[in-house]
DNA sequence: GTTAGCACTCGGTATATGTGAGTGCTAACT
DNA sequence: AGTTAGCACTCACATATACCGAGTGCTAAC
């Protein structure tokens, strides 16, 4: 779709007072907000034209006009001036993300929580389970005589444990026979091998504490399956609330985010460097009010994740693309270093 | 309070009919409900008293009454007649929190999930941390070269752990002496005793390795401390969003929810079997238009934890009291199993 | 002590009316 | 041919007015 200059420039002037105002732009109030050498009658018809190519609509006939979801999507993509990252809020990231803050799972939760924050929006983030991934270390520690924490590390540095019961004691034969067995027969293994079929042969060929080793075998498949579901971590949805044009459907937006599922299939869709979705091209209904700017980081050259944020479809998109894109590159940074001293 | 067994009638019956209708009930409208041989007029005089006594409220002059959080505590304490808990509601409850659901931790997600589902309320649950607590054991499992995960285990159960980076490579030396320091000087020690300073002097015993053994040891501080604290499981908080009562302050509410500290200020006032918070009542403004019902579980006849929910002030308590207790002693009676086995 | 009766209150709904920011269209003007 | 002044028209929103009805408190009679 090609637009004239002037098209341009009236379709980039509705969406930002829109943005800014939260009101429907009018022929006339545009011209105070960004002075053209034109009268209102002609940005009138040019707006009437762009309402005809579907880039900006009429609440009623009588109002203004706002962006459609198309019009926001030309407005990203063809116009918007990508708005230099304001000095206090870098400062305010990098405060937040600071490279002594140990591991990656307690990155990203500190990185999700300041993106909120600064955003006034919903921040979600999620490494990447590769799918490459294999096992590279199982531990057990006991921690009664019949529970265990079972620990999982896999190549991909994803590290997930859990508390297990086993059937029956657990005795120090247990435990070396349970440090066999896996080692032996699960370090190296890719994550989708570990089933529950493929752990009763395991368990079997154990012998007489083939029942409490089952047990065991089943903690160590529900973490190899935890392992390898993206989870998402969700920061500031209650900062949603505070839209208008969400709090209509507000139990519904919430539940919709509670739900880590759908959540996870929204990050997974991130596979560009930077990605935004714009009110309806959202998949879910529920997301239809909202817009989505994920963006990707890398660990030494390899994908690691996706940071983003849910916000309303009216959302300062030239302020807050750059405050994601500059976050994920910090962590991505953050990530590498530590991973290279690692 | 002293009142007359017709004031103790027209109460309940404001009560519940408020409850179930959500408008202010007026004295034709409660005889509809409440068939009595008195007229309106009668009613009428007693409404006003129990206004004037504090236990009934007028949203405006020519309205209905509603029960103040004084009459809703009368209505608990003295008039309220409780339910027998639902056939269906009771199938539910332990169809969710079964006995095979592993360990502690897991089981309060449970069944805080099933009371926000049954209730439609917010659910909150926590273990209650003792005072007396010492460190039972402190395990370190390396995932790096210089990354390890820590785990702590106390006497009263509570498990926690966590990822530490060290600050030089982790050789099998510093995981012995890491083993040595800590089994010697800490396991058997209260909570309350670790913290810096002590760590530094431990990690100054150890000679060479100092530098990487404290990093170890702040990580365990930080267990230390995180076992110490209170913490509390929230779910179902979007099921606040459906009260219309509640909706104004929806975003207070839900940044109220979130922050974990007053949480956990309200569960520790759980000091008996069942505690009942009305509206005001409730020593945070936030909430000053909610309830909040809390009973505790034994564990073995020692005090185990909370488990309650937060709803509006209009709340069904004749039936949702019995679903918290029924539910607490469950989980009680399950984790004192589970212990006994262990 | 109870109740019928009555004047009064007041939120909610309905109706009319005006206002103003917006529109589209046409005809005149560069 | 593109631009613009002008104009009739639209329609959400605000304001005023009236009315309804479920509620009240009070008084006087039962």
């Amino acid at each position: 779709m090609e637009l004239s200059d002037r098209k341009k420039k009236i379709l980039a002037a509705v969406v930002e007072q829109y943005i800014k105002t939260g009101e429907p732009v009018g022929s006339k109030s545009l011209l105070e907000y960004q002075p053209m050498s034109l009268s209102s009658a002609t940005v009138r018809n040019e707006m009437a034209e762009l309402s005809s190519m579907g880039l900006l609509e009429q609440p009623h006939t009588s109002a203004g006009r706002i962006p459609s979801h198309k019009g926001y999507r030309y407005y990203v993509d063809n116009l918007m001036g990508r708005t230099e990252l304001d000095e206090k809020v870098r400062k305010h990231i990098e405060n937040a993300v600071s490279e002594k803050s140990g591991d990656a799972d307690s990155l990203l939760s500190r990185a999700g929580e300041v993106l909120a924050n600064i955003t006034n929006c919903a921040a979600v983030s999620a490494a990447t389970v590769g799918e490459s991934a294999v096992i590279k270390r199982i531990e057990m520690v006991p921690v009664g005589t019949r529970t265990a924490m079972l620990v999982l590390l896999t190549s991909t540095g994803i590290l997930k444990s859990k508390i297990c019961r086993a059937d029956s004691e657990i005795t120090p034969s247990l435990s070396e026979s349970f440090y066999n067995v896996t080692s032996a027969a699960l370090v190296g293994r890719p994550l989708c091998d570990v089933n529950l079929a493929t752990m009763q042969t395991l368990a079997a060929s154990v012998g007489c504490d083939a029942f409490a080793m089952l047990s065991l075998l089943a903690g160590v498949t529900e973490l190899a399956r935890d392992a390898s579901q993206v989870d998402v971590r969700l920061d500031g949805q209650s900062n949603l609330l505070n839209y208008v044009e969400l709090e209509q459907n507000a139990y519904e937006l919430m539940e919709f985010l509670r739900k880590g599922e759908p959540l996870g299939d929204i990050v997974t869709l991130n596979k560009n460097d930077l990605d935004v979705l714009i009110g309806k091209e959202n998949k879910y209904r529920q997301l239809e009010h909202s817009s989505v700017i994920m963006a990707r980081y890398s660990v030494k050259n390899q994908d690691g994740g996706t940071i983003g944020l849910i916000g309303p479809t009216r959302i300062d998109y030239a302020k807050l693309i750059p405050s994601v894109k500059y976050l994920t590159d910090l962590v991505g940074r953050i990530l590498t270093k530590a991973l290279e001293e690692d």
